[in-house]
DNA sequence: CGGACGAGGATTTTT
DNA sequence: TCCTCGTCCG
């Protein structure tokens, strides 16, 4: 037996040598759920089981990753190459690939992440005439959300009497037409939202029987990671793709489900036994993670809550310290007793700071503490915020690419036509979409196939058009023959986004610069990965011979998140992140801030038993990723959207069993059964309510038939998933840009305008030529180096001595010539 | 067109 | 408080 066998524990190894039969594997915090996962797909490999037969899905792609890496090491590299191991998004996104004609969809479908599906439902909303305002879009886009999570296409929806009188109800009568229209909208667009991955795939299995055989027999071997964290729609896949041979593993634990809010249903594994009636259950129970004082101070907690699997989490490592709990009066305080407990932790207990995390509920607390780190110069680094690719250097740069892999992308097309600026204005867009819906065809094909007549565009907005076109379409043209990273560069380049950002001097024009050149890296770190990939794979010869695409390398990059790239300066620094972010994490200190009524458990969630049920597994979960010592925190002031507010300490300080506390004061009341307010509750309310019709309706909207149904839903998630972004914090004096984000910071100086006001200049009326001098009341005196027609007005644009250049619109202008 | 300014929303969590 | 979005103006 090979000798990572020999190291488990029993239920351990039996979990993993039972690999031929149905397994739900229940692993409480700590139990080295990781570890049975990978020795299982390693010794299925080593057993003879063919890579290619293994379907192994995770949350994220981070544990997908870490996971393959680990296989590797108990075998070899090699020996996982062939392994389908991949987040359920990208590797339902490569089937998708290969049978997208059969559905419909372009073979380099667009994939829309969750700001494009919001913008796309604006736009539907204002296509129909709607208000915004009854029609939010988040809303909308939430609800479609949750449509498609529960397999409810807009046909089925419209079949569907209650979910409709629902909406009738909430006075949101048109939410089907927007649907409808959102639906259609990203079908010519030829994208897919991240929804749509899985419903689709669904849609794929269900209406070409022939692609589900071929997927059933490929699969021979299905394991899911995290299984409580999957909703209705990952739950029909599993399904379909295991009701032959039924050779299906779960992994999962019920208590650190925390993600119902999207859909996730702790039911999946509650009744993974009725769906799969032999299969053998292994209940992980000795935490090898945290000292007995934590484990049993978890328990404690999660005690209270009435849903769950029960099952006795167990510690036989130390006894260790009792958990601390701190008091102060503002959330300014708090941070830095934190910071200086952290400190001391640090200094004298031989902890690198890479072993410690502040963890708290929203990232909204993230500010004062990062505050608190900088004043004692701790380094740290901190997760959420703006991620890197919602920026909008990034964000452009891909719709470019997004535009020349499908040119039916109209919203990538709408995003760039104009950015950078090049004088092509919501009129001539205006023009073009008009024509292009006669002529039935997407933006982009109407713009460089038209002529400029008959979009009715006048000479200079026809010339502009055509000079974006004919860049669009050498883009393309080059897509066939050059390197992805050559391409991206092109791409970058005669898009002028990378000269805009050259140009200016301003700290967020480099650091988006600093961004481009890091996307533009990756594009080559991942062609060169895949050709190794490929290689090892072909075996020794054709080395470097194929051609990896950038539509391969956009379609990975729709599906990564922040964590999906932390850099290696971050090694030792204290872990910020929100309890959410750290589940499946470890540190030996952790800190968990904020423990208060209202914020933790969170206001959202005092509406409803369930709500605070996952309020309270997500407490365990953040006590639980403590190896040696917790903290606890909260402060009884705060400041909450520029207001100074009042709190209670969180009825969660209370719950713990007092004997595992280090508690120097009294808790007061322990702030019991807070009320929510009533706005909050109706809101509360009514997503319930959503939830369970939906679900209860099946898949389709048609009768479940067979093992569709779910008697209602309480959802709830795990995931060993790792954090979002990743900002720096340099040890010595960082700059204050947290989150990483930058906002323009106010405009030029404005110049030092040599004259006084000018009484009565008299704006100059006529054409201006270049070569003019003229005069601007606020920006001084200078030339005019441009002149261009734009829709019946001059786009003039002149070069000042003291403001720079400017550009400015004849009709605004108000300048003065001074001389011709 | 693009910059400036003001109003209003935001705080769960992620693929 | 901070950030985003919309409107207004040159």
């Amino acid at each position: 037996m090979s000798e990572y066998i020999e190291k488990l524990n029993d239920v351990q190894r039996e979990a993993v040598v039972n690999y031929r039969f149905p397994s739900l594997i229940v692993a409480g915090a700590g139990s080295g759920k990781t570890r049975v996962l990978t020795c299982r797909i390693a010794y299925m490999l080593e057993q003879g089981v063919p890579p290619q037969s293994v379907l192994a899905l995770t949350f994220t792609n981070k544990a997908a990753r870490e996971m393959r890496e680990r296989i590797g090491q108990l075998l070899s590299p090699a020996m996982t190459r062939g392994l389908w191991m991949g987040t359920f998004h990208s590797i339902f996104a490569r089937i998708l690939r290969d049978e997208s004609d059969r559905l419909g969809y372009p073979r380099s479908y667009t994939i829309y992440d969750s700001s494009d599906a919001k913008n796309m439902v604006k736009t539907a909303i204002r296509e129909l005439n709607l208000s915004d305002e009854t029609y939010k879009p988040g809303d909308i886009a939430a609800r479609i959300s949750l449509a498609k999570n529960n397999l409810i296409t807009p046909s089925a929806y419209e079949a569907n009497a209650s979910l409709q009188a629902e909406d009738r109800e909430r006075r949101r009568p048109q939410f089907l037409d927007i649907y409808k229209l959102y639906a259609r909208k990203c079908r010519e667009n030829g994208a897919m939202d991240f929804d749509d991955l899985l419903l689709n795939v669904n849609i794929l299995f269900r209406d070409f029987p022939d692609a589900l055989e071929k997927y059933q027999n490929q699969f021979g071997y299905i394991l899911v990671d995290e299984y409580q964290d999957t909703n209705f729609a990952q739950y029909a896949i599993i399904r379909r793709l295991a009701q032959n041979h039924a050779n299906v593993c779960v992994v999962g634990d019920d208590a650190q489900s925390i993600y119902s809010f999207r859909g996730a249903k702790i039911e999946n594994i509650l009744r993974f036994q009725n769906d799969f009636p032999d299969a053998k259950v292994f209940k992980l129970e000795q935490n090898y993670r945290s000292t007995q004082n934590i484990v049993n101070a978890a328990n404690s907690i999660i005690e209270k809550n009435t849903k769950q699997i029960r099952k006795k989490s167990f510690s036989s490592g130390d006894q260790g310290e009792k958990i601390k709990v701190i008091k102060a009066y503002t959330d300014k305080e708090e941070a830095s007793l934190i910071a200086s407990d952290l400190y001391a932790a640090v200094r004298g207990g031989g902890v690198p700071y890479s072993e410690t995390a502040v963890l708290y509920r929203t990232n909204a607390q993230s500010r004062a503490l990062e505050e608190a780190l900088r004043n004692r110069n701790i380094p740290y680094k901190i997760y959420g915020g703006v991620s890197f690719y919602q920026r909008k250097e990034i964000k452009d740069l891909l719709a470019y690419v997004r535009l020349v892999v499908n040119p039916k992308d109209d919203e990538a097309f709408r995003r760039i036509v104009n950015t950078p600026s090049r004088g092509i204005g919501d009129v001539t867009v205006g023009r073009i979409a008009a024509a292009a819906q006669a002529a039935g065809t997407s933006l982009w094909e109407a713009a460089s196939t038209m002529t400029p007549e008959n979009m009715e565009l006048k000479g200079a907005a026809a010339k502009k058009i055509k000079e974006f076109a004919g860049m669009i379409a050498d883009l393309s043209a080059m897509r066939a023959t050059a390197e992805a990273y050559d391409l991206g560069l092109e791409i970058a380049t005669r898009s002028g986004i990378l000269g805009t950002y050259k140009m200016q001097q301003v700290p967020e024009a480099v650091s988006a610069l600093e961004n481009i050149e890091e996307l533009l890296n990756s594009i080559r770190a991942y062609t060169d990965e895949q050709r190794q990939i490929a290689a090892s794979e072909e075996g020794e010869g054709e080395t470097g011979t194929s051609h990896v695409t950038i539509d391969e390398w956009l379609q990975n990059i729709a599906l990564l998140t922040d964590m999906d790239n932390e850099k290696s300066e971050d090694r030792d620094r204290v872990t910020l992140m929100t309890v959410h972010g750290a589940k499946g994490l470890e540190f030996e200190h952790v800190y968990v801030a904020g423990l208060e009524e209202n914020l933790f458990p969170s206001m959202m969630s005092l509406g409803t038993p369930e709500g605070l049920e996952e309020e309270r597994r997500l407490f365990y979960v953040a006590l639980t990723r403590a190896k040696r010592s917790a903290v606890l925190s909260f402060a009884e002031s705060r400041f909450k959207w520029g207001e100074m507010t009042f709190c209670r300490p969180s009825r969660f300080l209370s719950e713990i069993d007092p004997k595992y506390l280090d508690l120097q004061f009294d808790l007061g009341e322990g702030g019991q059964n807070e009320d929510a307010t009533p706005q909050r509750q109706v809101r509360t309310r009514f997503a319930e309510r959503g939830r369970n019709a939906e679900t209860q309706r099946g898949e389709y909207g048609r009768r479940p038939g067979g093992y569709g149904q779910r008697p209602d839903a309480y959802g709830g998630e795990t995931r060993t998933y790792y954090p979002p972004k990743t900002q720096e914090c340099p040890t010595p004096r960082p700059v204050p840009a947290p989150g990483g984000r930058f906002r323009s910071m106010g405009s030029r100086p404005a110049a030092e305008t040599g004259g006084a006001e000018r009484a009565a200049a008299v704006p100059f009326d006529g054409d201006y030529a270049e070569g003019m001098l003229v005069e601007h009341a606020k920006f001084g005196v200078g030339t005019v180096t441009a002149v261009e027609e734009w829709s019946g007005d001059q786009k003039i644009t002149v070069e000042f001595g003291g403001a720079g250049r400017k550009t400015l619109l004849r009709k605004f202008a108000k300048l003065t010539v001074l001389k011709k």
